[in-house]
DNA sequence: CTTCCTGCAAAGAGTTTGCATCAAA
DNA sequence: TTTGATGCAAACTCTTTGCAGGAAG
């Protein structure tokens, strides 16, 4: 794949390992600056995507539009709810041999997936269903 | 599910179903538009909120940042090349008993998920692997 | 020397918010 | 009347692009 990594994508991946959790390019931009590079908040965004074609670092856009990169990682997904945002992690994931097939099946190089279940909170249920109840306060 | 729809939320609603497929906001204030509704484009984003919190309304926000809404389906994943930004519709999928069991063990009442596959199309790796064996042009 | 990388600032895209008005109960 | 919905325009956030200077081979 793509070698030639230049010195800010080497360092971004460095911090990356540091950070071990998923993070957007501002924060990483900001966590750069606080380990004495200095780098343009352009040449993070740059830098990313570069390494992003190359599968060295995996992202999810969250539905605010804000992009979280981290590194490869196995299952990291979340159930999230939809009114309040909390969200939990999960890690069981039933995908990795449909993975496989797609991968064979359709010729293309799979870097990693993504799965994430949406609804409410049991505690958004019941603000919910008390709105429904009482329309008219 | 907080019922109260209203006189524009119902349109949204008559338009996707006429679409029958996943439509930005944008688009969809344009389409409604032409539907000769009057309607503010901040109505559309609101709207859209509040369907999607009683999951009416699914969303997939794409790495650019922006969201697809589209009327609750099942199994539409795709199959993305990081590069090129080419698709392919996957529509099968191995996730629903882990949503169930999910659903029992959080009490969330889940809505829908997303199952997003990212990688380098056929055309992409060659192009890849040429710019990695030929660093210099 | 030539090519790509970088930083800064400006521009862009999509989305959200403030506020006065309008509709519904 | 009282509450929430709506339209418009301004404001915001995150991201991308233009360009001149700098590093790399």
């Amino acid at each position: 794949m793509g070698e030639r990594r230049t010195r800010n994508q080497e360092r971004i991946l460095k911090v990356m390992k540091g950070l071990m959790q998923p993070t957007s390019a501002q924060d990483l931009y900001i966590q750069l600056r606080n380990h004495e590079y200095t780098i343009g908040l352009a040449t993070v965004y740059r830098s990313l995507d570069a390494l992003k074609v190359d599968g060295l670092v995996q992202v999810r856009t969250l539905p605010s539009g804000e992009s979280l990169y981290s590194l490869p990682q196995e299952d990291r997904h979340h159930l999230t709810c939809l009114r309040c945002g909390n969200s939990i992690l999960i890690t069981e994931c039933p995908v990795h041999d449909l993975e496989d097939e797609l991968q064979s099946h359709h010729k293309f190089r799979i870097y990693y997936h993504t799965l994430e279940f949406f609804g409410l909170c049991p505690s958004c249920q019941a603000k919910e269903d008390a709105a429904a109840d009482a329309p008219s306060l």
